[in-house]
DNA sequence: AACCGGATTGAACATACGTGCAAGGAGCCG
DNA sequence: CGGCTCCTTGCACGTATGTTCAATCCGGTT
């Protein structure tokens, strides 16, 4: 059995990359276009959505160099990060901010990922917002792995993760490595046990050496409780424990400090995410965050220097260079 | 006297800059842009228009790698050069042609060109079509050179060629080098004795070392005259000699043979444009054909090995590889 | 051949967008 | 201060684009 190319596919696509390049590099409508491609306007509307959906459309927006806006090389000079500020109003809600923010990562992420590369991938509603916008960009010989277990008491987690990750992979065309564990082992020892398993340690392996790690982050004391907070990963007494240990948020289900330090917080003995040590050593480590409940523990991460990369809206930006 | 940054300007910049974040990456429509801007949804419409002047956008067409078109392929493979074939019906007069396919070169003109570079420019009115359509991009000590000279019996040229070479220069913040000499010189001791001048030598030293090269092609003995014996710069006695002496066309004023050589050719001792030997020393040498008038000529310059980058009109391709 | 989803198409409708225009505002000079 | 020009703004209009819907096409099945 031959694998062809779907020659209706195929036929679509290339009218979609003439479409594309008659409608943004010569300006024309798309009643022009259709005449020339012999069709009706709608059907040229149809295929620049296509020409965009997959990826063939480029669009960048290129700050003038000399002007990152203020709050982001305010950002850049306290912290030694690259910033980017996403523009949302003051007004907007919780959710709106996620989801703008989202966007704009979505966006921009194929500037960063490329062929050849591995890119570590958490899950939460961050990553969901982000992986229901991703732009596709055709790689080669890329992987897209899962940084932390998502299973619980209830499911498995594999169907939330795995969505979250299959859409990445698909939009990337990168090979995708589920993480079938649950998010926290009720005993260290299974974990241990379970490291030193060849198909686990080889995922492990693929986590040291990623180039790209991409996550949100976990704030278990503000006024939105994140998924791990809320689905069930973890008990009162668990909970409990953290609050008394200090804890201000988490990074793929590891836990920190709101000076960044994580020593001694048991439940990182159980958890399934990449130990900062581990996580440090890649080297772009890109963080998105929206909404100012989340300052605490970005201001954490920040001081644990678990971000190279962040992606924040503005109004927590503002609350992040203000209050000291 | 200090030279501040217009406030208003820069106002108006930034703002821009939102706008397009807010419309290309975030989706926004203008009316909600509006609302966060707080002004009208007209203003808005207008600093998207004005972003994409001014560069801060930049939409790319991405082939998918696989599927140059097979045309492209053909060119690629029968002659060593990359080729972009732009799509045009076939039923588009020749000014139409040209319009589009120098539109799509403008577009694209910014991912060749960069900071530190230098930039060899012809004039004729495929460079004029391109210079109306650069889109800007900021660069830094970078040069636009003047190819050949543009004065004739009746003008110095200059306000013509300088109006070219401007406009490629403010759009890519580059220096520009003009080049204030006739096309052809009465005497080719005059050129010699000129040659020997600083001030000229200076630029025929930056050829020599240019990054890039961008002309069009004339073509002298087919349906459309070109420029060149159009607008007074020949004589009829030497318009003869090149048919004689079998001239298919010309680069930069320096005329070629359909098998690509240039040897024994009269005029081409008293060209300003630069030699052929010089020329093809340029990394990339990008030619801008449109119109199947100027077949002919392609074949030759292709002969010649003058062309390392080919922009073509899609029918003009066709011919280029049926017709052996 | 007849039948049945599912996908694709163009017409019609609903939005979103670009632009001419008149009104207002900021600078400049008399 | 008035008068002038030049620039900017929002409105209103016409055009361009996105989307719904009914009709049609297509491939597979009975």
């Amino acid at each position: 059995m031959t694998f062809e190319i779907d020659p209706v596919q195929s036929d679509r696509s290339r009218d979609a990359l003439t479409a594309a390049h008659l409608y943004y590099m010569q300006d024309l409508t798309m009643d022009a276009i259709a005449q020339e491609l012999h069709t009706s306007r709608s059907s040229v509307s149809r295929l620049l959505s296509h020409a965009r959906e997959i990826g063939l459309v480029d669009i960048q927006i290129k700050s003038p160099l000399d002007a990152p806006s203020h709050l982001e090389q305010q950002i850049e000079a306290r912290f030694q990060i690259t910033a980017h500020v996403v523009p949302v109003p003051d007004s907007a809600s919780d959710v709106d901010r996620l989801e703008r923010v989202a966007l704009s990562v979505a966006r921009i992420l194929g500037q960063y990922f490329d062929s050849n590369m591995t890119m570590g991938i958490a899950w939460g509603s961050t990553m969901n917002a982000i992986s229901r916008h991703v732009t596709p960009k055709q790689t080669h010989n890329s992987q897209i792995v899962q940084l932390n277990g998502a299973g619980n008491m209830r499911t498995t987690g594999l169907g939330y993760a795995s969505e979250i990750l299959g859409r990445f992979g698909t939009a990337f065309g990168a090979h995708v490595q589920q993480f079938p564990v649950p998010a926290f082992f009720d005993n260290p020892d299974t974990k241990q046990a379970l490291w030193r398993e060849r198909s686990i340690s080889r995922l492990i392996d693929m986590q040291a050496i990623m180039d790209i790690a991409l996550f949100g982050l976990g704030s278990p004391f503000s006024g939105v409780m994140s998924r791990v907070y809320a689905g069930g990963y973890l008990e009162q007494a668990e909970f409990d424990s953290l609050s008394a240990a200090g804890v201000v948020g988490d990074v793929a289900t590891v836990f920190y400090r709101a000076d960044g330090s994580a020593d001694g917080i048991a439940l990182n003995e159980r958890s399934t995410g990449p130990d900062f040590t581990v996580l440090r050593r890649t080297p772009r480590r890109i963080c998105v965050v929206a909404g100012r409940s989340k300052l605490a523990s970005l201001r954490g991460a920040l001081a644990a220097h678990l971000i190279t990369d962040l992606f924040v809206d503005e109004s927590t930006a503002r609350a992040l260079v203000e209050a000291n």
